[in-house]
DNA sequence: AATATTAATTGTAATATTGCGATGTAGATT
DNA sequence: AATCTACATCGCAATATTACAATTAATATT
């Protein structure tokens, strides 16, 4: 079938599985790190930086950009990306959350 | 053609990469959560639980165990999985770091 | 020994992702 | 207005993922 069935999950659940998906290719890892260097950056740098093309760039920025961990700003010719720490901060607190959520009460494994 | 190119990205990248398409899917939210809440569970349990047939867990259950935030213990008849604290805390360094590296230093949008 | 019970594996169909060339679009530049 | 620049979108081929029925494997139970 190759369908999730989001139905039987909590929004929650699938929301962060959906920010995983995001995150979830080396190449959008790669742009966010140089988004957190750089501050902000075009497309044709990216193309320079990850040896990728322009199209699959392009295809790989509007995934980020759908998730809205970041966001692109007409700047003359081109379109300016960076991260946006609003929503940066809010995926942070959903992961903070679950990572947090381990109670090493017995210590160790448990299994 | 559908194959990432993994040798223009860092042995970091791809790790973080492969850590996020784990958690990328809600029935693995909701297996992770479940193990966070019960401490230990086995296959059946999450079938009931979740609503997905047993081969499918078995399945996202496989895929966890392969990045290591899950193990399973032969116990009996059954398998009891439960979360590995320390892969657990390795990723969730990982995680730390990334979403750390953010700078607000001129406040707000930067684009 | 025969039969349950539990879960992994296999095979298959439907769908999604990855990557890129080609094309389209919109604001600059001449 | 014609051209250039930067990027998005389309269309395609290759591969990966999701889900499940059927089968297999291994341990318990009778």
């Amino acid at each position: 079938m190759g369908v999730t069935k989001t139905d039987l999950f909590t929004t929650e659940q699938n929301e962060l599985a959906k920010v995983a998906k995001a995150l979830a290719h080396p190449a959008r890892i790669a742009i966010i790190q140089h988004l957190l260097k750089a501050n902000a950056c075009i497309n044709s740098d990216l193309v320079q930086e990850l040896g990728l093309a322009q199209a699959t760039i392009s295809q790989h920025l509007r995934e980020l950009k759908e998730i809205g961990i970041i966001q692109g700003t007409i700047e003359g010719v081109s379109v300016s990306y960076c991260i946006n720490p609003i929503k940066w901060k809010e995926i942070e607190g959903h992961f903070v959350t679950l990572f947090g959520q381990l109670s090493i009460i017995s210590g160790g494994s448990c299994c």
